[in-house]
DNA sequence: CTGAAAGCGCTAACAG
DNA sequence: CTGTTAGCGCTTTCAG
């Protein structure tokens, strides 16, 4: 491909002239202008991008971090965080970490290498000492959906507020007359999944209901740890008369459980989902669902760290970190009555 | 971030030196060695993939483009690729351009000036003269699930044999007993739909079925679309006793709309799913489908770009396209029998 | 309004 | 075994 020497040469100009009126910065005669555009157009000249990040020292590359893609969440996620890169004029670089930390540290390295311009990450687990080193180091970055307790004031955070979203549902079920709500809860380990626990377990309590711990599955390795607890739950003397699962891969193998125990929904025991992905529209029946809006999280997590790197280039530092919540809405179909 | 020169002063060494040593190209004293790799720890020093790309000419980059991630199809495929792009050193820009010609070859266009090492592409889609011209241009590229028939022997390929494999599915359907056999088939524009909807015809036609097109829906637009044609076939004199849906995004369509018109299946009427995707075991009832290979497709198609990337660094010049036809599996699960 | 020159950070001959 | 030099392609002072 040619380079902007032969352009230049073509244009019988400079590089420095070619340069200006590419990047239409200086002024530059409108006679050359037009050689020079010329000379362009006959060479196919495309600056090379690389050298031109190389000596601006930035590479309009954003870093994104997910468990996997082929999760229905991160996907919706993803496709919001690209469609505001693209508009903006970014690259995404995907990068699948499978919830391993180790993995998610060598992207992370690797990528620093390459000089992404900024990071959002949705893969957050385990300490993240990476992760502080990562802001320390100037980098921006936005924790997306995943984060700790402790990030919260530390980085730019965009999510749903877990505690509250789960709790008002766990009321309208309540005030819908259900007694016995069971609760699919996720890996322990994330923060966001500890906090729809205690909504659910603070609504029970304001409501006078007693928690009931034989209640509550909880994922043991894979999704399909569920598939035994529904069958263990819905064979208890009073089995729950609805089951809450926090996040619809979840709702979907509860769902597939339930079906293969014979049991009709919502006859026999109602469902509400978590998320709102397209699909869970589509199954039978279609779910209640506490929407989550995962589009809009991805493209707000892209602004935030474009906010940031423009913020860095004009002052030099990273601005103070905000968080961003954004509402949830409860979307109520055939699977709860 | 430390640079290769203040890396070499502090090893009071030259940075060819501390190139050598990062590198393990060429021979270096043991002890000047320690000395670089101790001033490399000290500094927390990482070379500068850009300066690195631009001097070498190539950037460890594989651009990836699908119609949208949002679609489970180009999620499994795409972490495929990402797969083997990370154990090849490769980093994955991913690019979601929606079945749009334009934003196709925008994308192409900005990621030849990013100096992407090569290319997959599974948004094939109208006649692509900008695909001819990136591999003219001696860009390495791959089709990997969508391609049209003239590009056979043009470009590398991978996928499936959508005649064959929508041939023998129906063959299986007959065989099975069932006589009205409708296919819910995709957008026509693309071959790979095109060549399902002749594998259906060839398949009845060999077996002595009558084709009959009132039997066969076809997408317009999206995939609402089928709603109405499967209440239209249902309520045909004769309806169908099986639908054959070719891509599994339809077949839950499809079944939504079944459900909702109170059918049972498979006793009212069974469906075949194309794809196989996760969910397709647990919807209900689960779907019996050809299932086709996709994350190795999207492995496959990176191990491609990679083969002809090295090729291309060893010989100057891209290698001859490759066609690589991967195997599909009938599943039978319960919406048939 | 335009060109010369320096330099972003790195690698690769080529000397020594 | 190691340093010097040149250069990847581009932008950007600084002169003119």
């Amino acid at each position: 491909m040619a380079n902007i020497k032969t352009v230049a040469e073509l244009a019988g100009v400079s590089p420095s002239t070619v340069s200006r009126v590419i990047n239409a910065t200086g002024y530059v005669n409108e006679a050359t202008r037009a050689r020079v555009l010329s000379a362009v157009e006959r060479t196919n000249y495309r600056p090379n991008a690389l050298a031109k990040s190389l000596k601006e020292g930035h590479s309009s590359t954003l870093c994104l971090t997910v468990p996997s893609i082929q999760n229905l969440i991160f996907a919706e996620i993803t496709r919001g965080a690209e469609d505001v890169a693209r508009e903006n004029g970014f690259t995404l670089v995907l990068c699948n970490v499978d919830d391993n930390e180790e993995v998610e540290r060598e992207y992370i390295e690797l990528m620093k290498t390459q000089w992404a311009d900024g990071f959002i990450l949705c893969s957050r687990t385990g300490t993240g000492g990476h992760i502080r080193a990562l802001r320390d180091g100037g980098f921006p970055l936005v924790l997306a959906l995943r984060f700790n307790e402790e990030d919260v004031g530390q980085f730019d955070i965009v999510s749903v507020d877990n505690f509250r979203s789960v709790y008002d549902a766990t009321a309208y079920l309540l005030r819908s007359g259900y007694r016995r709500i069971a609760l699919a809860n996720g890996q322990r380990e994330l923060f966001l999944y500890r906090e729809r626990l205690r909504g659910y377990r603070q609504a029970l309590q304001d409501n006078g209901v007693p928690f009931d711990s034989a209640l509550v599955l909880s994922q043991q390795g894979g999704l399909d740890s569920f598939v035994p607890q529904v069958r263990r739950v819905m064979a208890l003397p009073e089995p729950p008369d609805v089951i809450f699962a926090d996040s619809d891969p979840k709702a979907f193998v509860v769902l597939h459980a339930l079906h293969e125990l014979g049991l009709r929904i919502p006859e026999d025991v109602a469902l509400l989902g978590y998320d709102n992905v397209e699909l869970s529209a589509l199954v039978q029946p279609p779910l209640s669902e506490v929407s989550q809006p995962l589009y809009e999280i991805g493209a707000a997590a892209a602004r935030a760290v474009i906010r940031q790197i423009r913020y860095k280039e004009e002052h030099g530092v990273l601005p103070p970190p905000v968080s961003l919540v954004l509402d949830v809405e409860l979307v109520i179909r055939r699977s709860t009555r």
